[in-house]
DNA sequence: TCGGCAAGCAAGTAGGTACTTGCATACCCA
DNA sequence: TGGGTATGCAAGTACCTACTTGCTTGCCGA
């Protein structure tokens, strides 16, 4: 049952490089290291391999909170902005690839949207709190800014890469685009608590 | 000279649902309603048909312009903002398999950051006129916001099919990311001019 | 010491893939 | 009227694909 173990990852390798139809039984044979025949008879076929690995992946994610009461929203979002930066870059290419495969199959939506949606939900949780303790302007569009910073997120993690130049440096990233968004929702800095 | 056009676009309509390995020579001629053989002929190999799909679609786009000098930004940058939603969304498919496979053919690189290079190049002209013309705060992280305009409108714009919830509605979308880009920007309202 | 179980190996099946070749038709322009 | 040019059709090549079968090997626990 160690082979198990070792398909799935190297699975999970060939299948972000390669995509479904690339991902050939015979490649992630070999990158496991295991004989082709061991890959069917442990998961019975190509695609219940594949949603393995995704239904992993998918689960695998302990989710980022943020604080459920605000104390200071620059000091908490910005490494929340950048872990997510980092985990959406880590899974950039699976992600790619089963978003180009929804169609084909359905199967791996799941694993396209699950993230998306949870850190969604955290985030305008979090506005709406900064909003009822009085620290972000009530008035303001808080549903679309957390769009926007989520948007922003997605595209530097996946687009960063082959567009490299329009993107602000790596390390002040997370920090800038947290900026910007307290500044859409009207938050003052906090200077000490 | 005629089934060239017809064999461009329905390559176009089958790469776009199945990607460069799942667009089969046989599904495009079908698709097209030619003998394969002309594909070949015409074309010289599936590649370089593929590489014509992409290329055309490149170009074939006169990018979307801003006013050198802004005087109503959201009357502006609205419409703006709608049709470069709209634009995405069209290439949506050949843009997420694209970027799919930039590693396995690089010919698709170019294709998939074109366009969003021209975009950015736009917006942020458009933010500097706004700085230097004393409509935007002049110490405001211009880049950033215009990075996180571009991103949303990407994400908006790729996402919004299979994770529709967390998006504005369709019709109010432009003009709410429009209204909170210029928020962060600190672009105070046009009432009349 | 023996039985079961995971895994390897070699070979095969049935189908799909890009691409080629040779030949038959049309059609248009000179 | 004749020749080039675009296209269709049938067949074939060489290779890859997922998946199967039958047999062998090695290990582990009773």
């Amino acid at each position: 049952m160690i082979s198990r173990e070792r398909i799935l990852e190297a699975a999970g390798r060939v299948y972000a490089k390669h995509g479904f139809r690339g991902a050939t039984t015979r490649l992630i044979a070999i990158e496991a290291g295991v004989n082709e025949v061991t890959l069917f008879r442990t998961f019975g076929s190509k695609s219940a391999l594949i949603d393995a690995v995704l239904m992993q992946q998918a689960v695998s994610k302990p989710a980022l909170e943020l604080p459920a009461t605000p104390i200071d929203p620059a000091a908490e979002l910005t490494p929340w902005v950048q872990m997510n930066l980092e985990r959406v870059r880590e899974i950039r290419p699976l992600l790619v690839h089963s978003m180009g495969e929804i169609d084909e199959r359905p199967e791996a939506a799941e694993f396209a949207c699950r993230g998306r949606q949870m850190v969604h939900e955290c985030i305008t949780r979090y506005v709406r709190a900064l909003q009822d303790n009085g620290m972000a302007d009530a008035e303001t569009d808080a549903d679309t800014a957390a769009v926007m910073l989520v948007g922003t997120v997605m595209s530097d993690a996946i687009a960063r890469s082959f567009v490299p130049a329009v993107y602000p440096p790596l390390d002040e990233a997370a920090e800038r685009y947290t900026t910007a968004f307290l500044r859409m929702l009207g938050v003052k800095k906090v200077v000490s608590t």
